[in-house]
DNA sequence: TAATGATCATCA
DNA sequence: TGATGATCATTA
């Protein structure tokens, strides 16, 4: 399967939403192949030279083809038909280079929020992986699209992520933010997501009082997303 | 500041 | 060399 077989692009920017899962997963599929540099071209959207200093440039690309609704709110980016859209960076055996941002953790106004109404639940109850060539010495005009793959949380990862989720959740609940490393959680994780060192947001003290500490958020590790990947990678390079 | 989109860069 | 800790852009 290294015969790139392209599909032609007759989208004009901006997309409406798709109406529904297979026109989502449609419109995905034409992308396999595409380097991010024809992308690019096509959606009239300037290409930066690497990611350095745009490390969200792809994702945002993506959307543009996929009709996601752009600079969304606290919402999936297809909260109409409840998909969440994920691109991944991965090597050429389609395993990833990196973690996968979930969201933002809370860490006050945490009473009676349990797994079932997390938003790290909602966020990953069905998700759309694009697998993107990743490495750094592949240009990035040149790097390729790979196989998309609609995916939503089976038992068994449901119950990892929920023990991780609720052991992260206790530290934070219980006053033990500031103890936090990235070495908690086995599957899920928490680690700083801010613009820089200084960045401060409300949280619970050791003693139950209110501190100033570094914002968290949730990531999914690389072996997590590993398993995701496998299904259905048995035809293709991506 | 917090939310969206993530990857960079350092060090064990 | 890979994971942890740090960081970048943009919008509201």
């Amino acid at each position: 399967m290294n015969t790139k077989i392209k599909n032609f692009i007759p989208y004009t920017f901006p997309l409406d939403p798709p109406k529904d899962e297979n026109a989502l997963l449609h419109r995905a599929n034409s992308l396999f192949g595409y380097t991010l540099g024809e992308l690019s071209i096509y959606a009239k959207l300037e290409i930066p030279p690497n990611l350095k200093r745009n490390k969200g440039w792809i994702g945002m690309l993506l959307e543009r083809y996929l009709g996601a609704s752009a600079k969304s709110k606290s919402e999936q980016d297809f909260a109409s038909i409840g998909i969440e859209l994920k691109t991944i960076p991965v090597d050429i055996s389609r395993r990833p280079l990196e973690t996968t941002f979930i969201c933002v953790a809370p860490l006050t106004g945490n009473s009676g929020v349990t797994w079932e109404t997390s938003y790290v639940r909602y966020k990953l109850s069905r998700v759309l992986w694009i697998p993107i060539e990743g490495h750094r010495t592949i240009p990035l005009a040149m790097r390729r699209i790979g196989v998309p793959l609609l995916w939503s949380l089976n038992a068994k990862e449901e119950l990892q992520l929920k023990s991780d989720w609720e052991e992260l959740m206790d530290l934070i609940v219980l006053g033990k933010v500031e103890n936090i490393t990235a070495h908690h959680g086995d599957m899920l994780h928490l680690r700083p997501k801010a613009s820089n060192g200084k960045a401060l947001t409300a949280a619970i003290g050791k003693f139950g009082q209110p501190i100033l500490t570094m914002p968290l958020g949730f990531y999914l590790r690389k072996k997590f997303t590993a398993k995701i990947l496998e299904r259905y990678s048995i035809y293709y390079l991506l």
